[in-house]
RNA sequence: UGUCCGAUGGUGUAACUGGCAACACGUCUGAUUUUGGUUCAGAAGAGUCCAGGUUCGAGCCCUGGUCGGACAACCA
């Protein structure tokens, strides 16, 4: 057994992703003398999500695990698409996962004037050219996957020309798309990014940070990797998608680099969760079009979404490390992010009872006007979290559903003649049923057993099935409670039947609003706290939600639960 | 029709330089329990995409296929 132990220890010690094999490969051979530096680069044109996360997690957690650094970088080269807003958000979500990059933050438009000289050095090499031609024309020349493209009629010009017309590219004299620098490289390449790509576009567009200083701006793949060198980065980690793109990385190195350092580009596979979409143009859409009410929606995969539906940063951290890192496509069930809140909650979220749809119980043997002072504990599984006060009275508020007139096969709780407990209270015995005229249940009656009072040590002398939450109705505390679905109806959003869009997916019963009741505790609760609500799921008191309204957000329903307890 | 990448229980990730395919989640049983939660104990579930080859021995090496993905923005 011992020994099992040990060798499952040492095993876990061995068991590297393959981008830490890498590292280690590297380290031993005395590469970039053992340094380990990485950068997480997002464009600022959305807002970051689950699927960030979990590259901010590689990137800081690999920088963490060799003693390394870690870089925040904007890869801000297309104005038109960027906002400062999206950059504000960023730095938020970064930091509040947990991770610092202290004093490196950083942006691909700090080096516009490096990168212009060292396209500048491309061209006196005679590695690069203006070309005259429009968009279209380019596109056309560029031949297929499987078709060689064709050159240019501006590849061979002089390099004094192109030198001349790239000047006048920066200086303003052209309109929008008259002209592009591109890398003389190989149009009859395999490889479609290595057939002359384009290195500078010409776009008379304010930039949020440099303003209207340039009007060509340089490509990803010509700004990614020289930023990397100019950082001191080593190891480049990037999605699969960038794979093609790493020869062409490795091209522009060679023309600037001298010495021995230089970056390395390594790719993994992007996180897909099922029942969610993850690409940045379609959030954008679901937020534009008022599908959702905005990046930060609970429903959203975004970080500040999850973090509104009550996700912790240590969750969202445990969830990148169970799901690891590879090279295959992956679908990873959103069951598994759930699971990994629901998790650390259990530890830290404090219980509290509520009741979102509610039905009056009467105690008719208990005195009119008697209050009963009850202790609750906060947390069965943090003794520190201390306890807290319930009020009971004989005039209580159940959850609709926990009471049931005929209960089909399996039914745990209230139900006439039968016994439930109260929790925290008393073991209670269902009398009587009252209707309305309409025949819906507007009462329930039922009588007290006043040995049963929880925490007096009295052993029960018999067994009741249930357990019930419950709210003294002169107590309870009004709450509007938002339930929160998943937003889309089918496992894979993206595929949806012939002409239609990822948006027929959506799930119409996605948010419920309930004005349900919560205990008087939670008149003064705070900002993000979270609560572990009674048989209800996980809730966190809302963003927005104000002393004279409180908002609650479930965070995860206990499907499973649930599930059993409607069969 | 080209190039590159990938393929291991339901899902994801391991398996060192070839040495009895492991871990987590999920599922199912059972136990505890003042939440049908939690916790605990146990079980089932793959023989590693296919066909050959090398080898005493292949998930791992070689050859050929199959399937899936990426690449034809002046996006990143």
């Amino acid at each position: 057994m011992n020994k099992n132990q040990t060798e499952d220890e040492s095993k876990k010690k061995t068991s590297l992703n393959f981008i830490e094999q890498l590292i280690e490969k590297n380290i031993s051979e005395g590469k970039n003398e053992g340094r380990v530096h990485t950068r997480f680069p997002p464009e600022p044109n959305g807002y970051l999500h689950i699927g960030h996360a979990k590259s901010i997690c590689l990137n800081f957690g690999l920088a963490n695990r060799y003693n390394g650094l870690t870089n925040l970088r904007f890869d801000d080269t297309n104005p038109v698409k960027e906002d400062v807003e999206y950059v504000d958000s960023i730095m938020n979500d970064v930091k509040w996962l947990g991770f610092d990059w202290e004093d490196r933050l950083y942006y691909a438009s700090d080096y516009f004037d490096q990168l212009f000289e060292w396209a500048v050095k491309i061209i006196k090499a005679g590695k690069a050219y203006i070309d005259d031609q429009s968009a279209d024309e380019i596109s056309a020349q560029r031949g297929t996957p499987s078709k060689p493209g064709m050159e240019s009629p501006f590849r061979n010009r002089s390099i004094e020309e192109n030198l001349d017309l790239f000047q006048r590219m920066k200086n303003g004299e052209f309109p929008d798309g008259a002209r592009v620098l591109r890398a003389k490289v190989d149009m009859a390449s395999p490889n479609m990014q290595l057939r002359d790509p384009a290195m500078y576009r010409i776009k008379h567009a304010h930039h949020h940070r440099t303003g209207d200083k340039w009007c060509i701006y340089p490509m990803y793949d010509f700004a990614h990797g020289q930023s990397d060198f100019i950082e001191g980065i080593t190891n480049s980690i990037c999605t699969l998608e960038f794979e093609v793109h790493r020869p062409l990385y490795d091209w522009y190195l060679d023309q600037i680099v001298e010495g021995n350092y230089r970056p390395v580009q390594t790719e993994f596979a992007r996180l897909n969760l099922t029942y969610t979409v993850m690409s940045k143009r379609k959030l954008l859409q679901l937020v534009e079009e008022k599908l959702v009410n905005g990046w930060d929606d609970p429903r959203m995969p975004t970080i500040t979404g999850l973090r509104r539906r009550g996700y912790t940063p240590e969750s969202i951290r445990n969830f990148a490390d169970t799901i690891g890192v590879a090279k295959r496509d992956n679908v990873i069930d959103v069951a598994l992010l759930e699971h990994s809140v629901k998790e650390d909650l259990n530890k830290k979220a404090n219980r509290v009872m509520a009741v979102l749809d509610p039905i009056k119980l009467i105690i008719t043997n208990y005195p009119e006007g008697k209050v009963e002072e009850l202790d609750a504990t906060n947390n069965p599984e943090d003794e520190s979290a201390g306890k807290r006060t319930m009020y009971f009275s004989r005039e209580l508020l159940i959850e609709r559903d926990d009471f049931m007139e005929n209960p089909p096969g399996k039914f745990f709780r209230l139900t006439p003649g039968k016994e439930v407990r109260l929790r925290y209270a008393y073991v209670i015995k269902c009398t009587e049923v009252i209707k309305n005229n309409a025949g819906e249940i507007t009462e329930i009656h039922c009588t007290y057993d006043q040995e049963t009072k929880s925490g007096t040590g009295i052993p029960l002398n018999r067994k009741v099935k249930g357990t019930i939450h419950w709210l003294s109705a002169l107590h309870a505390i009004p709450a509007e409670i938002r339930l929160y679905d998943r937003l889309f109806i089918n496992e894979n959003p993206d595929i949806t039947d012939e002409g239609k869009d990822f948006k027929s997916n959506l799930n119409p019963d996605s948010l419920k609003v309930v004005n349900g009741f919560v205990e008087p505790v939670l008149a003064d609760a705070f900002h993000e706290s979270k609560y572990q609500f009674e048989r209800n799921g996980y809730f966190c008191v809302d963003l927005d939600s104000s002393p004279e309204k409180l908002v609650f957000n479930r965070t995860v329903a206990l499907r499973d639960s649930w599930a059993k307890m409607n069969k």
